[in-house]
DNA sequence: TTTTGCAAACCAAACGGTCGGTTTTTTATA
DNA sequence: TATAAAAAACCGACCGTTTGGTTTGCAAAA
């Protein structure tokens, strides 16, 4: 693909992280990229459409796990390949687009709610893969019960829910209060106190 | 207080929690208070003003519970309180606003970054509130441990941590898929369920 | 007569976007 | 392989609109 194309939008998706689309400006775009304002709308028709192609391009994969990697014979493997796996998937999109930033911060939260507001494509998309998300969870609950890693009178779903939700909460959490760092840690700890509930001690 | 001045802080509030506050227009607030601009600008120096005023007045007591309406002796009672005790005060706050919106939205989100974006004094009494709230959560679970009420090798804290991540990530889940009516209810049978595994069953 | 409450006209700056034109690259042809 | 035509890449001045904010003036209350 085109080069200047390229830097256009890797360059936007920069800046929609740092500011959400409402507050980055075509001045900032072209003054980034180094083009003028003519170059930009050679390639785009509007802000509008460079802002649905990032989403498209780069925050829908980021936000996609790779459910295959995972575990499908043990819970607690299942919660370890989990974690391992959103990590790589994180870190390969800061390569990508060889962004300096250390963590997922509160500015990618404001991108997803823009991104939800404005494009209703990725409003489903997101709705699906939660849905997906609640069925893999599922599955491996029923597995794990199965082989006796866990026992619970909860139905399977319901536990699900509480690993799932209780991940949400500490990302959001985290993300607040600037505590990045400790997202996956928390998780961790999280999981395993829920797994050391349901499992038979 | 001045009839026009409430006028504009109520209405304001209302388009903020609609679209945010960089959506939100001069044009918008003067035209929904049906007063002109010299009129707003006599109340208040800036748009920033207002919102910060609005926050203040009833944003922060819309986030504020009171924790003395708290069972302090059955983690049972507890969470039932706490459920209770937040309905009051969302209902009570859109009474006060005589805001006709059902629910918490994905807008009451925004509005809340916005104003941790732009006000510290928010943000820090947000952090505050967080830490109050654990410290009140892990003081119930110890309690409930002593009464036999349940049983568990994992740590005060780290139940009261999964009670409370449960709870908003219910929050954030319900709210971005539109499910608002359904939190109250879904952190209710998480709840349970988290109870029913630290029971001795 | 002074202060309060407000309207309307007004302002500069910033916004997203356009447009006429120039340079650079690619392609076709002789 | 040289050259002309065409297309793609690019520039920056400019446009109309909207932005948050100001100024002026005036009627009614104090």
């Amino acid at each position: 693909m085109n080069d200047s194309r390229e830097r256009i939008l890797s360059k936007s998706l920069n800046l929609f992280i740092e500011k959400g689309f409402k507050e980055v400006t075509m001045q900032e775009i072209v003054q980034k990229t180094g083009l003028s304002k003519g170059a930009f709308y050679h390639y785009f028709n509007s802000k509008e459409q460079v802002f649905e192609e990032v989403i498209n391009h780069y925050y829908t994969e980021l936000i996609t796990p790779n459910y295959y990697a995972f575990s499908k014979k043990s819970l607690k493997d299942f919660c370890a390949d989990f974690l391992k796996e959103k990590k790589n998937r994180v870190d390969a999109s800061k390569i990508k687009n060889s962004n300096k930033e250390k963590a997922i911060t509160l500015h990618h939260y404001f991108l997803m709610f823009d991104a939800i507001k404005m494009l209703p494509a990725f409003k489903k998309l997101r709705e699906e893969l939660q849905k997906k998300e609640l069925a893999i969870w599922t599955n491996i609950i029923a597995v794990a019960k199965k082989n006796k890693e866990i026992k619970s009178t909860s139905s399977n779903k319901d536990i699900a829910k509480l690993f799932i939700y209780a991940s949400k909460g500490i990302g959001i959490h985290c993300i607040i209060n600037k505590t990045h760092n400790d997202i996956r840690k928390e998780i961790k700890t999280a999981w395993s106190n829920l797994y050391s509930m349901l499992s038979n001690k």
